[in-house]
DNA sequence: ATGTTGACCTGTAAGC
DNA sequence: TGCTTACAGGTCAACA
C-alpha cells in the first residue's frame, strides 16, 4: 500500500498530533511481523520519553525521541497507523498500541499499529547509528527536492539490462517509488515500462526524474492513494486514486489519446501503460 | 555480479 | 451457497 506519499502523509499527521507528547504506554500483541520485533529494547528506549519529531526515510516512518532513540516503522503492503482520542477497541490485526500524553494537561491519545498481512516492520535504533541500521543502510537518495534526480538515474542505469520500471522500484536507485507511482511516472514521462533501463537516453531520464517528483508531490497534496483500505491516521482516505492515469485502469481510455490502457505483468507485478503515448 | 522468481501473510473479489 | 483461484500498495532469500 504505502509508498512515499502515503508514509509522508502519515508522518505529517503524527508530527502535528504527537510532537512534544510523552509515551506513557507501549503494548505489543505479538512479538513478530515478518521479522521479530525487538519489543524489550523498543520499550526501554522509548517508554517515558518525549517525542521530539517524526521524520521519514524512504518508506520508513521514524519516531525520534528527545533521548536520541529512534523508533522505526514500515507499513509493508497493508499497514496503517491509526490515532484515537479514546481507548478504542482493537481492530483484528492491531499488533501494537502506544499511549501518549501531553506533558501538562490533556487526555491520552492512542496510536494503533494495524497490519493484516504483517509485511510491515518495527525496530529501534539511535539517531547516531540510524544510517547503519540494516533496514536503512542500502537505501538510495530521496526523490523529493533532489535537483538532479534524472541525471542520477541516468548514470546509475548505464550498465543495467533490467526493465526501467523494475529499475525505478529498486530502492537502492531511488527510494519511495513503488508499483503505483512507477506506473504513473512512466506514463507522464512517455516511457514504455518495458524499456531496458540502460538504453534510455539522458534526455528521457531528465523527463522521468521530473515526472517522478511531480507525481509524488501531487499525490502528497491529495493525501496519498487509497485503493481499498489505506486511510490516514485520522481515518480519512487519500484522493489521488481519482487522478491515476494508468494504474488499475486496464481497458479504459488513455487520458491523452483515448487508446485503451494495457495491463501486463512485470516481475510478477501489474504494469499499466498506454501503447501509443509510452514508447 | 546482476536479474528474476517465489515466499512471506490475510482479505477480497471473481469465476465456476 | 460454497469452493477455488488470482491478486493486492513491499522486500528479500534463493536461484539462474
Amino acid at each position: 500500500m504505502p509508498e512515499l506519499p502515503e508514509v509522508e502523509c502519515v508522518r505529517r499527521f503524527l508530527a502535528h498530533e504527537l510532537t512534544g507528547a510523552r509515551l506513557i504506554g507501549a503494548k505489543f500483541y505479538r512479538s513478530d511481523l515478518r521479522e521479530p520485533i525487538p519489543v524489550e529494547q523498543f520499550k526501554s528506549s522509548l517508554k517515558n520519553q518525549i517525542v521530539e519529531s517524526f521524520s521519514r526515510r524512504s518508506k520508513y516512518l521514524l519516531w525520534n525521541s528527545c533521548s536520541g532513540s529512534v523508533g522505526i516503522f514500515h507499513l509493508g503492503m497493508s499497514g496503517q497507523m491509526l490515532l484515537f482520542d479514546q481507548a478504542a477497541p482493537r481492530l483484528n490485526h492491531t499488533h501494537a498500541v502506544f499511549t501518549f500524553k501531553n506533558t501538562l494537561e490533556g487526555s491520552p491519545k492512542y496510536l494503533h499499529f494495524v497490519d493484516p498481512r504483517r509485511f510491515g516492520r518495527i525496530s529501534v535504533s539511535t539517531s547516531s547509528e540510524l544510517e547503519r541500521h540494516p533496514y536503512l543502510q542500502q537505501l538510495g537518495p530521496e526523490p523529493l527536492g533532489f535537483r538532479s534526480l534524472g541525471q542520477h538515474l541516468f548514470s546509475k542505469s548505464r550498465t543495467k539490462t533490467q526493465c526501467v520500471k523494475n529499475f525505478l522500484m529498486d530502492q537502492r536507485n531511488v527510494v519511495g517509488v513503488g508499483n503505483i507511482y512507477a506506473n504513473e511516472a512512466l506514463f507522464w514521462a512517455g516511457v514504455d515500462p518495458r524499456t531496458v533501463a540502460g538504453k534510455l537516453s539522458q534526455e528521457r531520464y531528465e523527463r522521468l526524474g521530473e515526472a517522478i517528483s511531480a507525481t509524488l508531490n501531487e499525490a502528497l497534496e491529495q493525501g496519498g492513494t487509497s485503493l481499498k483500505d489505506f486511510i490516514n491516521p485520522d481515518g480519512k482516505p487519500g484522493y489521488f486514486r481519482l487522478r491515476l492515469a494508468v494504474y488499475a485502469r486496464a481497458g479504459k481510455p488513455c487520458l491523452r489519446c483515448d487508446r485503451k490502457i494495457i495491463s501486463i505483468r512485470q516481475q510478477s507485478r501489474s504494469s499499466f501503460y498506454c501503447p501509443r503515448c509510452q514508447r
